[in-house]
DNA sequence: AGCACGCCGACT
DNA sequence: GTCGGCGTGCTC
């Protein structure tokens, strides 16, 4: 240990105490003491092996002091895990801001933040007792069982043994089995990081000399499979340098056996070698573009609005060529030999930008996402903490990577939902944890977005932030020509809406015939979003989440949306029993259907969440649009984020009033920014890009903001609504808790939350809060209407009671909890 | 997380 | 009467 970290009085060896984080939902940080042995070997930021309940867990030495507690005995650390801390100083800050700031316990960010190799938990073993009378009378068929499987294994691990007792209750067995003596248990941990490693096949040196080399060759008598194989090999070292066994095998289509015989007979050697999982580039910074004058000088307002402000916010419309402007400015860091976090919503991550990426800086940044699996996870951790890799591109998980001189964070699409977690704790939003980050580097961040969040542009309206504006399109292609199209006049079944408008057919025609390509986008999968009894109007809606079902076709049944439940096509009305239902609304499903019938010459593919099965899906589908063998996209939200098609000069939303119409207390927000990513698709390199907009609610104010980009005045609007109708921009999270079971407390909750919130307000309103309260009570009705049932399916329908009903904006983490977030601002 | 302990309904 | 499910408390 580095006896700086301790006080100066206390170098002597007296007791050694330290807090550890453990990788579970603890109420505070333990402490453990430090046996004298590992004195020299502990440091913050080191994993620890500790036992608890007697268990074995790996946890984060987070401080290290001498006082011994007071309140109970403490136990030995078991052991110290590394040689060089895992994390710094500032990823612990981090993971207690995280903690405090989103209530959760700094377990719980531990076990988002570092990769699950790097975590080891115990793993129960079953030792087989050899004194053990065997007497196998005395044991029940499933004890036998196991006493069955051990005696003749003499070890087994749990997970055996839960093979053999199907899993749910094997404790209680094992239990009797070490009351009976026939065994005992052993706690082991596991480092489950493995180095992968490849065997590497060697000539031996000797056969270097050419003339050796003949002499062996020309000599050779006897298998002559052996001989072909050398020759093979021979040959991809020639063109290669280096033959690895697999290479060498499949190339030459030799057996295993014919190599060895070579091997045998000391004329080629086959070594092994420790790998690195990601590809190595080589690391050059290769950037052969020049900004536009107009990204030219929005880089320099940038990077002058870094000597003022930690944070700026770079609003540019699309296709303006942020990512260049952000290559330039990565490229500035990595020449201070600083690291840059680049940060992505997950499903923008696509091959296309890493592609673009790794082209620029080569073997400087590494990608990190949850795609790769746990040993390339450790890798990247590594590189990072020694600072190998300097650019991470990289999802919201990216945040927790080691860095030790981070010098900027980008943060891409910073509006995105999905940079906020909302299932697992920690629920944290990492824009804003990244801005926090940075504070603890120095460094700085840009946050950049062709359509900015509420909060971002407010933080900038307030001074907090800078704001650099880009306005041109690159190439100074035009901002597309949005139209819309009045469906409230094109005959169609009553109740029903129009799919395709002959003008939009036109469109596509026109738009396939001039080569170009379309893409169609309708917020909603599925085949059509649900069905409606014609007698009586009832929904079929789903058990769990009270949301309606949606119908699909391919798979012939309804489907869940919000937990994912299928249920069988019903036939028959559960209210009325009538056998009559209609379909209303249409997803992506039926688009493609039509299109198909209306269109038999267009070639149209469909890309959502249900047609994308792996990543795989994802890449090919994108590969098979750009390389044009399809002409027309159907898809959701999917189709706007992070792609890049040169050839699409048409566009289609095709229920706009489904988006003006969202369940959201956002409307506008969420509207214009979607319409306005969606728009932003069409003519990104010419100046023929053209949008049409299929709507019946013409007069919306959204639609016209959204025609002239306007989103100033989007932004005016919206402050003006939240102050008058929804909830300060930023209201602080609110948790409740309840110390029983959650179901009738629904309306309760809901009350209690809009007291609490009555507080807040007063800071921010003037005029009487009290519309503002009904509405946030409506609002937090609906959440928790929502998300409650999924909670009380787990937590087992219990009494409908609320034993404490207590608003609190501390953690307290005893009780079982219902958090619903707003919006944070990051302090 | 996981395991022990205590409380109430079903039942060999 | 007990067996066992479920809910609650506790772990350095």
């Amino acid at each position: 240990m580095n006896v700086s970290q301790l006080p100066n009085s206390l170098y002597k060896e007296d007791g050694l105490y330290a807090e550890i984080i453990i990788p579970l939902y603890l109420p505070k940080n333990y402490t453990w003491s430090v046996p004298q042995h590992l004195h020299e070997a502990i440091a913050v930021g080191k994993r620890a092996e500790v036992s608890l309940r007697n268990k074995k867990y790996t946890g984060i030495v987070k401080k290290i002091f001498t006082e011994k507690p007071a309140a109970f005995e403490p136990k030995p650390v078991l052991n110290i895990l590394d040689n060089e801390p895992l994390l710094h100083k500032e990823q612990l800050q981090l993971w207690h801001w995280i903690s405090d700031y989103y209530l959760c316990t700094e377990g719980e960010v531990m076990q988002a933040a570092v990769p699950s190799n790097l975590k080891l938990s115990s793993e129960t073993i079953l030792l087989w007792n050899e004194e053990w009378d065997e007497d196998f009378g005395s044991l029940n068929d499933e004890e036998f069982l196991v006493t069955e499987a051990l005696h003749i294994k003499k070890e087994l691990r749990l997970a055996e043994v839960q093979q053999i007792l199907d899993a749910t209750h094997a404790y209680p067995v094992i239990k009797r089995l070490i009351e009976k003596n026939v065994c005992y248990v052993w706690e082991e941990l596991k480092e489950k990081y493995k180095e992968k490693y490849e065997t590497f096949i060697v000539l031996n040196p000797v056969y270097h000399d050419e003339e050796k080399l003949q002499y062996l060759l020309n000599n050779w008598s006897r298998a002559p499979k052996q001989m072909e194989l050398l020759l093979a090999y021979l040959h991809l070292m020639k063109t290669e340098g280096e033959v690895t066994q697999q290479e060498l095998l499949k190339k030459s289509n030799a057996s295993p056996a014919q190599l060895k015989g070579l091997i045998d007979k000391n004329i080629l050697f086959a070594h092994k070698r420790s790998m690195d999982r990601l590809p190595s580039l080589p690391k050059d910074v290769v950037i052969d573009f020049t900004l536009s004058a107009a990204q030219q000088q929005a880089l320099k307002e940038v990077i002058h609005a870094f000597t003022e402000k930690q944070v700026c916010l770079l609003h540019g419309v699309t296709s303006s060529g942020k990512t260049q402007l952000y290559v330039r400015l990565i490229e500035q860091y990595i020449r201070q030999g600083k690291q840059v976090l680049y940060m992505l919503p997950e499903i923008a991550l696509t091959a296309q930008i890493i592609r673009r990426l790794q082209k620029y800086f080569g073997g400087h940044i590494t990608i990190y996402h949850s795609k790769f699996n746990a040993n390339e996870r450790v890798e990247i951790w590594n590189k990072i903490n020694s600072g190998e890799t300097k650019v991470i591109l990289g999802a919201r998980s990216a945040l927790f990577l080691p860095f030790r001189n981070l010098g900027l964070i980008i943060i891409d699409e910073e509006q995105d939902p999905s940079y906020k977690q909302q299932d697992p704790a920690p629920r944290y939003q990492a824009r804003d944890a990244a801005v926090y980050y940075a504070s603890l580097f120095g460094a700085k961040v840009l946050l950049g977005s062709a359509t900015p969040s509420i909060e971002s542009y407010h933080n900038c309206e307030l001074g907090k932030y800078a704001l650099v504006k880009l306005t041109e399109r690159f190439n100074n292609a035009a901002l597309p020509a949005i139209e819309l199209v009045d469906t409230k006049h094109v005959i169609s079944k009553p109740g029903e809406k129009i799919i395709l408008t002959p003008q939009l057919k036109y469109a596509i025609e026109n738009a396939v015939k001039k080569n170009k390509q379309v893409i169609l986008f309708q917020n909603r999968r599925g085949y059509s979003p649900y069905l409606i009894c014609n007698a009586c109007g009832w929904i079929p809606h789903c058990r769990n989440c009270d949301v309606t079902l949606t119908y699909h076709k391919a798979k012939n049944k309804l489907v869940c949306h919000y937990c994912g439940t299928d249920y069988p096509v019903m036939y028959t009305c559960a209210a009325c029993g009538s056998h009559q239902f209609n379909q209303r609304n249409f997803g992506t499903e039926k688009i493609e259907e039509t299109l198909a019938a209306a269109l038999p010459d267009v070639r149209v593919a469909r890309m959502d969440y249900d047609s994308i099965k792996g990543k795989h899906d994802h890449d090919s589908l994108i590969k098979l649009f750009e390389q044009r063998r399809i002409d027309v996209l159907v898809g959701t939200q999917m189709v706007v984020k992070g792609l890049d098609f040169e050839h699409v000069n048409l566009v289609g939303i095709l229920d706009a009033d489904g988006i003006l119409n969202f369940a959201d207390f956002r409307v506008n927000e969420r509207a214009f920014q979607l319409m306005e990513q969606v728009s932003g698709r069409a003519g990104r390199r010419d100046a023929e890009g053209e949008v049409l907009i299929q709507v019946a609610n013409t007069n919306h104010p959204v639609l016209q903001l959204v025609k002239e980009h306007n989103y100033e005045e989007l932004y005016k609007m919206e402050i003006a609504n939240r102050r008058q109708f929804f909830y300060p921009p930023f209201a602080r999270l609110i948790q409740i808790t309840f110390k029983h079971k959650l179901s009738n407390i629904a309306e309760e909750a809901a009350n209690l939350m809009a007291v609490a919130l009555r507080a807040s307000f007063d800071q921010y309103l003037s005029g009487p809060a009290e519309p503002v309260v009904n509405r946030i009570r409506n609002m937090f009705l609906w959440e928790i209407l929502i998300k409650l049932p999924r909670e009380a399916a787990v937590i087992n329908n219990c009494k409908q009671q609320i034993v404490q009903q207590t608003i609190i904006i501390q953690s307290n983490p005893q009780y079982r909890s219902v958090m619903i977030t707003a919006d944070v601002d990051p302090v």
